[in-house]
This record gives structure tokens, sequence and C-alpha cells, in this order.
DNA sequence: CAGTGGTCTAGACCACTGG
DNA sequence: CAGTGGTCTAGACCACTGC
């Protein structure tokens, strides 16, 4: 594998995809070559030259696009498939991973009731409260990589399972990419949120970090959870990231833990 | 590959590390090769053949040893190193993994600072409040897979941050396999507890589930952590299990989380 | 320099899916 | 049945460690 040129040989007349060497490098940080496919798969899937829920191509056809073995494809999407990028199938192929399969329903949601599995309480109700354009504050912009008074759309809505109310949530989102987000389109939509924000804005959101912490019910959250003066709740500040590791929303969720708990395993 | 019995060559006297083909089989789960030799190696790792912090011997080695190639090898390796039993270092070989290590001190413990990371503030101080045998209750037997009434060690201690106490754990363990464990030796000990269970019990956590809760602070929370009556705190319940996943630790800790906060990456 | 894990290849065959 | 991902092998070479 050395330094060359993309022949050009029929795949469209995109993409300057070519396999980097290293050489004669002064070994200044080695790469090697699966990683290097990797990259050029992760720029394809940014570029958008294929959709969450696609098809990509196989195994062997990317081997000979990137002019490199199988095993190396085969390493490259082992990485994006760990990292949840891609999906595997065998016998039918390999799909770019998207929010609106029915299987991982609410990836990013940790909360769950203390007895029986997600979904044993029937399909969660989700109510907006309000949709708004506003401009971000100090943290806000902070979070979201903008400048203060930017602007921001902001989402309040309630997840309610079994008919209560367990969850409210503020949501930022910065405004020019979200543009003509709406109630109506949010409280319509069926599927996650994150699968209309593929489908509608071309966003697909990669990974999250959470900070969690335990706070004391103010009024809203009294009267919109429906819970006593000074209930402890669940504080998840959430960040949470697209394919160029962006940070594309800010969302603050308050989760009633009397019946649900925040579930995690740590390897 | 096919069925055969160990040839016994020379790899001491022990195990009957047969790799099992399915080649006649009805298909009842299929498992590839590499499976199997996953299965063999963490046999040794729960036998104790290999013991924390030590090498186990090189692909080439344990390749000969079960007659497969060292691709074959490499892959049952690559899985247990994910799960992180494993720790390959590149020209020295691979170690079994240890809560021991200097980089990975609280790999269990996700609470962090607000600002700053782990270790800005100096170390941990570490205080035994208490270490008393007892009786297993219903919800503690459960948890650990104990009948009711069970002996259990039940350690209480406070975790202070930079002078200020900001962690109190409550602690079971089965009494039988913790034998011996006192105060002195808890207060003594440099290192993480799970550390010493490693090395003084042969009890190796190599995963957890945790729990997460908002509650309000209760009089014995109020007097450790010095907190005002009826703060919020984040409440952690933890399981902790063995290389043969069963549940060896129940751990609650109630994390203040004014100037912490629990740290969560969602993949 | 030898020994380790890490990469890359080429080829054979297996398991699974769908037409 | 052809096409996909999944497994297994054998061999060559590279990057890193320590003596």
């Amino acid at each position: 594998m050395q330094t060359f040129p993309e022949p050009v040989t029929e795949p469209a007349m995109m993409s300057p995809e070519v396999a980097i060497s290293q050489a004669s490098m002064a070994t200044p940080a080695f790469s090697p070559l699966y990683r290097q496919i990797k990259g050029l798969i992760l720029n394809s899937l940014r570029a958008g030259e294929w959709k969450p829920g696609e098809l990509i191509p196989s195994e062997m056809d990317l081997a000979a696009r990137f002019h490199v073995s199988q095993g190396t494809v085969r390493k490259a999407v082992d990485e994006l498939a760990a990292e949840n990028l891609l999906l595997r199938r065998q016998g039918k192929g390999t799909f770019v991973a998207t929010h609106a399969e029915q299987q991982v329903q609410f990836r990013f949601l940790k909360l769950v009731p203390d007895s029986g599995t997600r979904g044993s309480e029937g399909p969660a109700q989700r109510d907006i409260i309000e949709c708004k354009r506003s401009r971000a504050s100090a943290d806000v912009a902070r979070a979201l990589a903008l400048r203060n008074g930017d602007n921001v759309l902001q989402v309040r809505r309630v997840l309610s399972f079994g008919g209560a109310p367990i969850i409210l949530e503020d949501i930022w989102l910065p405004a020019a990419p979200f543009k003509g987000l709406s109630a109506e389109q949010l409280a319509n939509y069926q599927g996650p949120m994150y699968a209309l924000f593929e489908t509608e804005f071309n966003m697909r959101m990669v990974r999250a970090e959470e900070k969690i912490r335990a706070i004391a019910a103010t009024a809203q959250h009294e009267q919109l959870l429906k819970v006593a003066p000074g209930t402890p709740l669940l504080s998840v500040e959430r960040v949470a990231y697209t394919y160029r590791d962006e940070p594309m929303e800010l969302r603050r969720g308050y989760y009633r833990t009397d019946t649900h708990h925040y579930h995690n395993t740590l390897g």
C-alpha cells in the first residue's frame, strides 16, 4: 500500500479518497491502514453518501474501491460498528445505523421502571409543552459551541409512562440547522425525536455525554411532574454530538425516581 | 479443527482444555472456534492459572497450546481485552487486568468534580466508619444471591476529596469468601478497595450494574456528609460481579452533587 | 537483537438471507 | 442459488520493548 491518486474506476465521480501511507514518515503518530480506511468511510457518512438506514457497499466492493484487502476493510467496519455508526447483518449487508429502529427505540434514555423492562408500561406519552425561538444564554452557548445570544430553538416536553408524568425535558438546539422545527411537527411525529432529526434535518446524533446530579424540585417541576414541593429529582444534563463531533443538542432532563431508576453498566 | 483430547504436550498438567467443534451438530447455537478458545482462556483466569497483573503466555504459545492459528487466539484475546479482563501491551505481552493500576485507580467510580479532573483535588481520604458482621436482610440476600440471614460483612466508609466529605458508602460482602477482613486492614491499605479484594481474597471484580436515584438526606447522611437536612443526594446502588458472573458485592453509595457530578458517556 | 503484539494479505470455507 | 457477512488459516512484515 503506497501513496497514489484515486484511479477513479467507477464509484461515481466524487470523493478524494486516497489511502495515505507513511512510508518515509519520521513516525509522527503512526496510523495503520485500516484506520485510514475507517476515516474514508466516515467521510462518506459525513458527506451523506449513504443515509441512515441505507445499505452501504459490500466489503468486497469497498476493498476494491480503496485498493486494500477485504480483511482491512473488515477491521475498519468493525470499529465503526462497535461505535454504533454502522450495523452489520449477516447475509444482508452493512447498514448505516439509525435512531428509527424498533430495537433501539430509546438508545440514549437510561431510565427504566423499577420492576419490569421498558415498554412494560405501554408506549410513552409525549406532550410538547412549548417550542420557541430564543437567544442562547452563556451556559447554553458554551455547551453548543455558539456565541452568546445566538438564536436557538427551545423545546420543553413531558414524557409519561403508564399515564404518570416521569420526565421533564428542556432541549436547546442551534436555530440554523433546525430551521422550521415546530411544536406540531414534534407532536405528530411517531418515533424517537432523534429519528426526526435524522429524516427532517439530516442530523445524526452519534454520541452523548451526561452529567447527573440530585436536585430539589422547583415550582415548575412540581406542577409539570405532579410532585410535592422539594421532592428530590435526578437532573440529567446531556450534550449530544454528530458525526463530526460537533455538539448539536443540549438537553436538561428531570427524572422522577420514585418508580424508576437510571440504569448503568460498568465494564 | 476437530474434536480431540488435549495432547498434553507440556503446559503443566492441568486443564481439560479441548476445543470442541460442532461438525455434526444440528446447529443448536453455533459457536465459532475463537469463542471456545475465549472460554478456555476464561477458565484459566477463573482457575487462577494467571493472577491479576501477571503476564499470560504469548499468542504463539497459546495458539500452539490450543492447536489453532495465532489469528484465532488473537480474536479471543481481543474480546477479553475489550471486556477489560486482559490488557495488551505491544512489545511486552498480554497481562491479566487488575484494579491496582495507577491509570485506572477508580475504574468503577464515575463521580468527578465539576471543574478539573479527578485527582485535581489531591488524593482521596478514606475513613472507615465501621466494619462489622451481620446477617443479610431480604434485599441484601437477594442482591448477593444468599439466603436470608446468611452472614455478611458490612462496611461503612466516607470518602473525602479536598478535605470535604463527598461520598458515604455502605458495603455488603458475603462473610465466607471475605473471612478475616477487618477495619484495620481497610484503613491501612493503600489503593482501591477492589485491589485489596484481589490480593487478599482472590476476588476479582469484573463488571458492575448501578441503579441511580435522587433521594433526600436522612439524619445519618446529614451527620456524616455534613449536609443540611433534606439535601438531595444521589443514591447509587451497585452490584459487582466476579469472573464467574456471581454477585460478590452490594454497595450503596450516597453522593453529594453540589460540587461533583456523576459522569456517563452514551455510545 | 530476539520476542512481543499489531497489521496486512490472499484464499478457502461456513452461516445466513433472499429471490 | 448467488451474494452477504463471519470464521479460520498461513505467512510476511511492521512497531514496540527490553536486554
